[in-house]
RNA sequence: GGUCCUGUGGUGCAGCUUGGAGUGCACGCCGGCCUGUCAAGCCGGAGGCCGCGGGUUCAAAUCCCGUCAGGACCGCCA
């Protein structure tokens, strides 16, 4: 990353004939026109030095008194931006500075125009100083001259080209769709924008591009790319900037989910393999086919939809080996009751402190699901436990609660079920079964961030399958789309008209690498009548569903391809590329995690004559009594 | 909507647990010295509503309550 892209020639004029960067030995002797900022100051009294830097890399630049420019440049503040002419000279040897690619030559200043002046800055062009995320943002022009964030802008724009150029030489068309767009009732937040010539009536600023790709594909296109701004009023994280944000769409015509696995794969493993040239990402593996895991075995497996595959430690199900078998009533009860015994690993976990096993149990019965755990000892005189093996270890000395109500057996099987060494602990939880593994997946993400499980130089893929196409709404007492209404689901018509809501999966997928959601995708739903009672167990009319997808829903009728398609997260994959743990890190000019803009101000308050224009009054929120 | 962390000269921090004068460190800034530095060096100096408001106390950067700002997370994100 800190190599830079190469420069074009650069034409000569009225400021400088070259960059700084780009000065090299076969140019001693000439004289040189030289622009930039001034980077640092080394004044010797007597002789002046001063780190010249434009954006192709740093030149010094050595003043004398006796030479013109002397006077002005030790006055002048950092980052100040001058333009300065003079010989380029050899250094001594004993002068080199190797930090420098232009650490051999310098350049004799003999005369000085000053192009701005700089006050004092409110922190160091430093990229190595620490400053406060707020002062970054508040002076990002500031920020980028620090140089990292340059750097994965150059990253960015990279993989842009990479996406542009890969996606184009596979057959797809990059079309730009509307921004202003209508407001859509499923889904996130919109943000809306009020109408000047039609009172009362609000443009939407489109959340994804979702209804007009699928228009593109019945209106023949085939096979269609963007990457596209999307634009959702909702909370932030780190991984999830507020208000706006990129993603790599497309979408498929006669397509299946297979046909859509193989081309991102294709696409991943493109950019994973060119970013890194040139230096602008570290060099990361990946390899397709990436391995699938439906949903209900991810929730199950690693307690998540989102898992790491980045190191092992899956979640046992031991609800065959002690369900209904044990003494121990919550393990007595669980096959009654429907639930599940599940278990974790817990390396080198044994000696771990009594409060960081309570904390578990806690987190897991807040989610209710019953937190317990077994603390295996090293056997004496083996202190670190790792030449033993538990095959050698039949009956493993342990402690915790479920140590003191299970028989040496039923120890037994839960250590082999996990695979614990001595010296490990194991968590257990028991609980409905869609639900036990959660709080295990939790602790699963600790544990592995804890001790440096993932291997960072590793990308792991992965893709979840067969979500469910409904969940069920406790406070509505109704079915409601888990994900995403366009999809479609498995088996048709048929299995929306005689399954049980809860057992109907969708052809819905995600992508997912290293714990992180990259996108979501399915096989969209492209007849009418299956959408139609695909909305009617969801609890709504035909009409609503005109009513809320109008263009769509007419589209279908008049002869739609079956499509499929897929949004990665433009900013996010960027982000993971360059083992960024911010997005505000990859983004130019980021909002704040309250989604304000601390340089432009934004969002803020506008004219009473805007506001008139618009049909619009400001209604300020009332005061809670 | 909620939980947690942070807020101290321009910047980054320490001080807070256990209240006792704005005490300290590094960088920056201003002035002086200095002809081979590259994080230049040496000497001197300036710079503070300890985020803001209230409370407790003889006494608050420090303890308590509220609030604002920045960050992490939960809810939310079809």
């Amino acid at each position: 990353m800190t190599d830079r892209l190469s420069h074009p020639p650069l034409a000569q004029n009225a400021y400088r004939a070259i960059r700084a960067g780009d000065v090299t030995e076969s140019y001693v002797g000439r004289r040189l026109r030289l622009a930039g900022w001034i980077g640092a100051k080394r004044d010797h009294g007597g002789l002046l030095f001063i780190d010249l830097r434009d954006t192709g890399g740093v030149l010094q630049l050595v003043s004398h008194p006796d030479r013109a420019g002397f006077e002005t440049l030790s006055r002048l503040r950092l980052e100040s931006v001058i333009s300065v002419e003079g010989e380029i000279v050899a250094r001594d040897e004993k002068d080199f500075n190797p930090k420098l690619a232009t650490g051999t030559i310098e350049l004799a200043v003999d005369s000085v125009e000053v192009l701005s002046v700089a006050e004092v800055l409110p922190f160091p062009i430093d990229p190595a100083a620490e400053i406060s995320e707020e002062a970054r943002m508040r002076y990002r022009y500031l920020d980028l001259r620090r140089g990292p964030v340059v750097a994965r802008l150059q990253a960015r724009a990279r993989l842009a080209q990479l996406v542009r150029s890969h996606l184009s030489d596979r057959g797809f068309l990059e079309i730009t769709t509307p921004i202003l767009t209508a407001s859509s009732p499923e889904g996130a937040r919109d943000f809306l924008v009020p109408s000047r010539l039609y009172p009362g009536e609000f443009y939407a600023l489109p959340q994804a591009p979702q209804q007009f790709k699928q228009l593109l594909m019945v209106g023949g296109i085939e096979r269609y790319f963007q990457i596209a701004p999307c634009f959702r009023d909702e909370a932030s994280r780190a991984d999830r900037s507020p208000g706006e944000f990129y993603q790599i769409d497309l979408e498929m015509a006669f397509a299946t989910q297979e046909d859509v696995f193989d081309e991102v794969e294709q696409l991943m493993v493109h950019v994973v393999t060119e970013l890194p040239e040139g230096g602008l990402a570290p060099v990361k593996r990946a390899k397709a086919p990436f391995p699938r895991l439906t949903y209900a075995d991810a929730v199950t497996r690693y307690g998540t939809d989102k898992p790491d595959l980045r190191f092992d430690l899956a979640i046992a199900e031991l609800t065959a080996a002690l369900g209904g078998a044990t003494e121990l009533p919550m393990f007595q009860l669980a096959l009654d009751k429907g639930h599940a015994i599940r278990a974790l690993r817990v390396p080198a976990g044994g000696p771990r402190p009594r409060r960081w096993f309570d904390a578990f149990a806690d987190a897991a019965n807040k989610s209710g699901v019953i937190g317990s755990w077994l603390q295996l000892e090293n056997p004496p005189g083996d202190a670190d436990g790792s030449i033993a093996r538990a095959d050698e270890q039949p009956k493993l000395p342990a402690k915790g609660p479920l140590a003191r109500k299970l028989t040496d057996d039923e120890v037994q099987t839960i250590v082999e079920a996990v695979g614990a060494l001595p010296g490990d602990a194991v968590l257990t939880t028991v609980g409905p079964p869609h639900r036990a593994s959660q709080p295990l997946g939790a602790q699963r993400s600790a544990i592995g961030r804890e001790l440096g499980l993932a291997d960072p130089d590793e990308l792991a893929f992965c893709w979840i399958t067969d979500f469910p196409m409904y969940e069920w709404n406790d406070e509505t007492r109704d079915w409601d789309f888990s994900h995403n209404p366009f999809s479609m689901p498995q088996g048709g018509l048929d299995a929306l008209q005689t399954k049980d809501p809860g057992d109907i999966l969708a052809f819905q997928y995600d992508l997912v690498c290293n714990g992180l959601e990259l996108s979501s995708g399915a096989v969209r739903n492209h007849q009418p009548e299956v959408m139609e009672a695909a909305f009617a167990i969801a609890g709504y009319g035909p009409e609503r569903v005109q009513q809320s997808f109008p263009a769509l829903w007419q589209a279908f009728h008049y002869g739609a391809p079956p499509h499929a398609g897929i949004a990665p997260g433009f900013d996010r994959l960027l982000m993971l590329l360059l083992d960024q743990a911010n997005l505000r890190e990859v983004i130019a000019f980021p909002l704040n995690q309250s989604a304000r803009d601390l340089l432009m101000g934004a969002p803020n308050e506008v004219s009473e004559q805007q506001l008139k224009e618009l049909h619009l009054r400001v209604v300020p929120p009332t005061a809670p009594s």
